[in-house]
This record gives structure tokens, C-alpha cells and sequence, in this order.
DNA sequence: ATTCTTAATGTAACCGGTTACATTTTGGAG
DNA sequence: CTCCAAAATGTAACCGGTTACATTAAGAAT
């Protein structure tokens, strides 16, 4: 492996030349007649800086992070799946590294941030919360001066910056649509609330809705998910069912629950949307291709991802001087099932 | 920031003794009485040894590499997401970091295995490839010693491990099922063969089990996908359907390719599995709640992405000598829409 | 008490870059 | 021709670990 030594002699100049060289935007000078004599010798020998060395001298890694929680689950939902499409789109640009930091469900509690992350050498990260990590964050943003990114959770935060989709006003969309379709009995199958801040919001706006748009929110009409799954929400449904309890329209907190609550559903040959309207969130790819296709909420995840990138980017490179808090705005996509 | 030197300061020992500490592995021993006090100060100062510094001089990085095409396609496709998965399970185990690398399309004709992945900082890489790489393969296990590992790719490669499953079994079932149930005319919508090895071998092994099975290939119910997604299986099959011309059973070549044809016969009311069966590829997890269920063949990409970063690891730190290739089978999961 | 072996620790070179500071070169201006 | 500022380059310290080799300490054998 060649160092910058050994082309430093090739090149008959000395090692600091050659590492002017590799940093033009460092504005110091190098000659012309030495630069292409250079460009033909790193060239020649197909010579490429040693990562770790760089690192070490400048103390910067060249690295960003993408924390989730370390579960397969992530990568096979549609949440993620656009998040982290949009951050390997905005990443593109630039000669940063991706690393997928996953953290362990014991290391949540008792976390420490310098554990957590240093050890991992990044200059920055992204985070795509959906298990609340209050305490971690609130750990790095005292204890450190590491860059932070957080997606869809804007509370209680001092410096990172935020990249959000007031999903609120989906929900208000979704129920408007209902009333407007002059569906009387609206009910929700919420999502894990205990888990999930997003979880809480929309039961939240869900209420709020009710009050604005003037229907009222019968607790038998409304059910909280242990997961934001197909399988709750079809179990959830199946029960309403037997239960003979169902409202005209139904209002699920993502499309996954959508799905189940649709499947059973369907089993039981009840009509969607004559008998009952169903409307999801989230706007997964594979809504459109449901039968009957799913009315949803679409949260501009790609969008969101690539900005989550540039924020991070931009404060690791000090282009940011304090941090910003990006918000999107959700599309009510109306389709076949209500 | 602490340094092994402070450390070493503040325990009283010298630097070689904190990194003894650090390697419990090497057997050198450490006293007790001073592990304990180095323990103590490397706790109380929540001391984490720099990880450019030690891949500078261990000269190994402590990451793998996970090389992908640069395109958010990737993380959108049920096949990326099960081996992803896979490879999340996978790592678990070790403390390795996963680094997501990317090549982007114009990188991939004039590569130069040294610039692609020298300059990513891994200690070794799974190929999940859907691209064909062959050049870029030939070229690190020529002209590097790289520990590298394919996925569903057992072809000319010399000192690569190999994780695939037989695909060409599954197909030999679906069609053995068409054949069972009575289905006479057998048609199918084939995956881009310019661009994947493993659409030209399912279109090979249905070839082969239409000899086996003594069933006719018409061409007439024959049509290449020119992607593996929903929108290139709709438009083939609403052509045929405007064409007349419809088989009794299609297999296609992966579920979304067969999700698409299924829209397509959904919108004109052709009934599934009465008038035409669909069998797809991949059990994806939404091919369960798709309407009718789909019928399609299992890889257990999961088991598939955890074997490659096992059989990566121990190519890495030795425990394996020679390179091993590791087979998976397929299965065929029948559901309604056969 | 002396010698030998092994355990435990220390010293300093090394990994391969970056960069502060020093030095030499170049091209006007006076 | 001299002087000076700016350009170009060189020298060597530094980043924070690891480890070969040297040294000291401890315990056993003679």
C-alpha cells in the first residue's frame, strides 16, 4: 500500500505538497508544473489517502449516521423504507460515508452518548426515531457536540435540528373528507401510543378533528394497536366485527393497520367503502395497489430524508450556524376505499 | 477528548498497559490489582479509545461494507429488504459497524476496485447485486485480497464466498403446481434479462420445467419486463388483455411484476384464479394480503443476508481458510390466487 | 544466596496522514 | 540592483492508538 510518502518521492516534492494537493480548497498554492506532475504520479499508482490516518489528523470521520433501533422490523416498513430512500438520495452529492448505527433495545435506557456514538465514528446523525429516545438525546445535546438531525420529533430538543410533517393536518384532511362524504360514525384504530410520539399526535388531532368538523368520538368506535402492524389491525377488526360494533368510517393511524383492518374485513365479505370507508396513513407505495386502492395520508418521506441529509451536512460543515427546523406538509391522497 | 495517554496519567500505569487492558484477546497478562484500578478510571472518565487511531495502526476498520446500486430503488424492492434484514440480524452478534456503500451507475462500468472501496474504509463487503458487476468482482479478487461475499451470484468468481438459493427449483414447483391443478396454457412475464442474472435463469429453469413437465412455451405468453416492478407487469398484462390473448396460468417473474398483472385482470374483472391464475416470486410480505392472496415462491432472504455476514466475518478474522458457498432452497408457498 | 524463568510493566517507534512554522523562490516596485 | 510581499515548498511535530523490544519484579529451583 503506497503512503503519501512514497509518491511524495516519486513526485520529487515533499509530503506536505502532495497533501496540498489533495486539498484545493485548503487555498494554498500549488504551482501549476507541480500539480500535473502530481496528478500523473497519484495517478500512475492509483494512489488513495488512507481513511483512518486522514481521520485521525483532522478529526473529522467523513462519516454520517443513520440510528434506528436494531430491528429487522425497520427496514420492512414503509416508514422507513422512504425515510431511508431519501437519505441515500440526498447523500449523493456529497463523498460522505453511510453508516446504519442500529441501537440495541437494552442500550436505549441506560445510554450514554459517547459510548453510543463516538465509538462509532461519525461526524453527525440522523435519527429516525420511532421508539422515544428522549433521554439519548437529550444526553448528546448536553454532553456533546455532536451534530443531530432528528425526523418527526419536534419536542423538547435545544440544538438539533428538526425535519417534520405536521401530520396533524392529514388527519384533519382524512376526517374532513369523512364528514364530507356525510359519513356520520367515525371511529380509529390507533397505534402504539406508549411507543410512538406520531402515535400520539394523530389520536390527538383525531380528537381535535372531532371537535372542529363537529362529529363526536365514541370510545367503542376506538381501538389502540400494540404495533403498527397488519396483524393488529386485523385482529382489532375481527373483534369489532364479532362484536357487531362498526362505524361507518374508520380512520387507521398507518397503512399497515389499514391493511388488517382490511383483510378481515373482507373476510367477512363487509363491503369497502359501501358498508364501511377505510382510510390509512402513511401512503406506503403498496396502498395504491390494494383492492379496493387505499385513501391515505402521504408524509413526504423521501423529501423529508433528503433534507434530513442536507441539514446534517450543512451543520457538520459549520455552513449552518444554528439549527433549523424543517416542516412538510402531508397530501391526502383520496382512493377506492372510501 | 481522553487519550490513552491521560489514562494512562491519571491510572498510573503506562500507555501499553491500557491498551493490554483494552485486549483482553492478545494474553497479555495484567495484573489484577492493576486491571482493577484501570477499570475504575476508565468507568469514571467514560474513556472510549479513538477509532481513527486504532484503525490507523491496527490497520483494519471495524466495518463491513453492504454494497448496493445508488438508487433508492434499492431499500423500495422486497427482495433488498429481506437481505437487508438479514444482514441487520447478522451483525448483531459482533461488534462490527455497517457501512451502506453505494456505486453509482457511471462508477460501475470504468471501475477501479482500490478507489471504490480502499477509500470506503471496510475490512470486507457483501455484494448485494442485481446490477451485474462482473468487472468490478474480477478486478477485487485480482487485484486486492479483500474478503468479499456474493448474493445470488455463483458465477466466475475465484476467491469469493457465495450465498445463494437455487431459484430454479422454485420455478420447476410453481409450474409442476399449474400443471397439478390442470392448467394447461402456461404464460410468463419475464424480469429484465439484460440487466439481471436472475431473470435469465427463471425464464431458463421455465423453459426447463416446460421439457420436464411436457407443457408448451408460446411465445405469444411470453413478455420481458423491462423492470422487475408492479408498473411494467400491469402494462404487460393490459396488453395482452386488450390483445385477447391470455393463458390459463402466468408465473411471473418476481411479486411485483405479478401485483401489477393482477391490477391489470382486477380492472377488467377477469377473476383470479377462476379464469387465470398468477403466481409470483419472492414472497414478499405484502403477497399474503394482496386480494386474492398470491401464490409465490420463498427465498429465505433473511436466513440468506445472515449467512453472508457470518460467512464475511469469519473470511475476515481468518476462522475460514478458503472461501465456501452456501445454498439456500426456495419454497413455494400456494395461496388463493392459484 | 544465586540463578533462571515467567509475569508484569515501561519506552519509544510506528501507522499515514495534516499543518504550523520556517525557508526558498519569484516577480514587481522603487 | 535592492528590497519586499506573495507564492511555493519543505521540515517536523502532531493526531491517538498498538506493539516490538527492553526492563523490572516475583517466584521457583539449585
Amino acid at each position: 500500500m503506497l503512503t503519501i510518502r512514497d509518491i511524495a518521492k516519486k513526485a520529487e516534492v515533499s509530503v506536505a505538497t502532495i497533501s496540498r494537493f489533495l486539498h484545493p480548497e485548503t487555498k494554498h498554492f500549488v504551482h501549476p508544473e507541480t500539480r500535473e506532475q502530481i496528478e500523473k504520479i497519484i495517478h500512475k499508482y492509483h494512489y488513495i489517502p488512507n481513511q483512518a490516518a486522514q481521520a485521525l489528523s483532522k478529526q473529522t470521520t467523513n462519516n454520517i449516521g443513520m440510528v434506528t433501533a436494531f430491528s429487522t422490523d425497520v427496514v420492512k416498513s414503509p416508514y422507513y423504507e422512504g425515510l431511508i430512500a431519501g437519505i441515500i438520495e440526498g447523500i449523493r452529492p456529497f463523498t460522505h460515508d453511510l453508516k446504519w448505527i442500529m441501537i440495541k433495545d437494552e442500550e436505549i435506557q441506560n445510554c450514554n452518548p459517547k459510548e453510543l456514538l463516538q465509538k462509532h465514528a461519525v461526524d453527525g446523525v440522523v435519527f429516525l426515531t420511532w421508539r422515544l429516545y428522549p433521554k439519548l438525546i437529550h444526553e448528546i445535546e448536553h454532553h456533546s457536540n455532536l451534530p443531530v438531525v432528528l425526523i418527526n420529533d419536534y419536542e423538547s430538543t435545544i440544538r438539533s435540528s428538526i425535519v417534520y410533517c405536521d401530520g396533524g393536518n392529514g388527519v384533519q384532511e382524512v376526517c374532513k373528507h369523512f364528514v364530507q362524504k356525510g359519513y356520520k360514525t367515525i371511529g380509529m384504530l390507533r397505534g402504539p401510543e406508549y411507543i410512538s410520539l406520531d402515535a400520539q399526535k394523530r389520536f390527538k388531532a383525531f380528537k381535535r378533528a372531532a371537535r372542529t368538523l363537529g362529529f363526536r368520538v365514541d370510545p367503542k368506535f376506538l381501538f389502540e394497536c400494540q404495533r403498527f402492524d397488519e396483524t393488529d389491525g386485523y385482529q382489532a377488526m375481527k373483534t369489532w366485527i364479532e362484536n357487531q360494533k362498526l362505524p361507518r368510517a374508520i380512520f387507521c393511524a398507518n397503512d399497515d393497520i389499514a391493511r388488517g383492518a382490511m383483510h378481515a374485513l373482507q373476510e367477512k365479505n363487509i363491503s369497502i367503502p359501501d358498508q364501511i370507508a377505510v382510510a390509512g396513513f402513511d401512503d406506503s407505495i403498496r396502498s395504491e395497489s390494494l383492492n379496493p386502492s387505499l385513501t391515505s395520508v402521504r408524509q413526504p418521506l423521501e423529501a423529508m430524508g433528503r433534507a434530513a441529509v442536507q441539514a446534517l451536512i450543512n451543520m457538520i460543515t459549520k455552513k449552518a450556524k444554528s439549527p433549523i427546523q424543517i416542516r412538510f406538509e402531508p397530501e391526502l391522497i383520496v382512493r377506492q376505499s372510501t
